[in-house]
DNA sequence: CCGCTTCATTTTGGATCCAACTAAAGCATA
DNA sequence: TATGCTTTAGTTGGATCCAAAATGAAGCGG
């Protein structure tokens, strides 16, 4: 809410995400407030809420500790919003699409064939892509009607590695990552065509599997054949 | 960690789970204090947990409100719970089960079997259900090979009608609950048949159905015939 | 009469102080 | 030498103080 506070839970979630504190490292109220040049208090209350997202956990009766991760925590965790959006997309399917998400979802699956039409991906389109996707799965899950889920996502995106717009992983490899923003629009559009036609569990389906693109599709795309699109 | 501050977490949670407050009401962090006779500072890292687990919103730019629920949030809420210990139990089918996880959830279905041999429920046996629930649910959820998953239904059972054990709604209608929990008893059985024979899709869908039990089973069971179990 | 600006009150954030507790080191004794 | 107790340093929690920001009201001007 300050801007202090949110910049010091910022802070740290970054510093966490950079790897810049040892995993399992204990991290203490006074250490921690020197090195970002604040007094305890806003750190106190920055543990607090990285507590709450699973970067730090209790240490004993005593400090915090950074959370560590394992490969499985990484898989899981996109599971668990893969498991989380295709809930909220069955749910919306089965109530069905009003309008004005049916237009707000073409509007973006449009604005991805934009970006892809022209047969290549550079560096800027990355960006681009990172802000439609966000757009097309928060109009997803935001219509679902309640936070709920969306709440549980969004918690569940503190970690690192488990957020939807952690797609891109290889800005070297642009032209595998071409592809793969290929398959990740077809899934798009399949998901629209799914939620269009009241498909709730096939809606649900393809969107876990979306879920999974960020870490199964990269040996496929490695040697795979280019999508005729 | 520390006792007040967990105390005032946790007195806080009741309250607000209770309906001490109204939904939508402004917290302030000096009233809050005065009313629980601690200081300011304990109150204040404990709205920022709480925040976290979704039972208060940050008000604009100052203050708290309490987190006003729907029905739709409450059955979102559900669902989602049945979402992740779904996820839970297919990633334990298709793993495998350990020899001692399946002597654990033996146990604690035996343990359903005899609470529910008698024929009927009385008022002790509601938190003997709920403690061999608990485990049952902590056994799968637990052993699921990641604590990210744990971690999000902890997150998503800090809102109070989401948790597992909230299955008890009516300690009068004594024979009702029994009914209701002969069937959470054959479900607790189907999940593990399940997970024994390394059905993922099954016992995923079994977990979701369960996480229903509580929200759409009464209309049933009020008129419904008696389980011959 | 309406809108903008300014001021005062309220509330929150940050820093510091003190007390309590924890963990570890050191000492003594068997 | 090992075990157990005591002491001590370090760390965290709670309270209070001060500053900054925001909200609401009042006053001024168009």
């Amino acid at each position: 809410m300050s801007n202090s506070d949110k910049s010091v839970v910022g802070r740290l979630r970054k510093l966490i995400g950079e790897g810049a504190f040892q995993q399992g490292e204990r991290l203490g109220e006074v250490a921690v407030a020197e090195q970002l040049g604040v007094s305890r208090t806003p750190v106190r209350l920055a543990f607090r809420t990285l507590e709450q997202e699973g970067l730090l956990h209790r240490a004993g009766k005593r400090g915090f500790r950074v959370r560590e991760f394992t490969e499985a925590d990484v898989l899981c965790a996109v599971e668990v919003r893969g498991a989380l959006e295709g809930l909220a997309a069955r749910r919306l399917a089965e109530q069905g699409l009003s309008s004005a998400l049916a237009a707000d979802l073409a509007f973006w699956i449009q604005e991805g064939r934009d970006l892809l039409a022209k047969g290549y991906l550079d560096e800027p389109d990355i960006e681009t892509w990172g802000e439609l996707n966000r757009h097309f799965h928060e109009s997803i899950v935001g219509s679902a009607g309640s936070s709920v889920i969306g709440d549980a996502i969004a918690r569940n995106n503190h970690l690192p590695f488990a957020a939807a717009d952690s797609i891109i992983i290889d800005s070297e490899a642009l032209e595998r990552e071409y592809r793969k923003l290929q398959l990740a629009q077809v899934q798009h559009e399949l998901v629209v065509q799914a939620l269009r036609h009241g498909e709730g569990a096939r809606a649900e389906m393809l969107m876990r599997e979306h879920a999974l693109i960020g870490l199964r599709y990269a040996e496929l795309l490695d040697v795979g054949p280019h999508l005729p699109v």
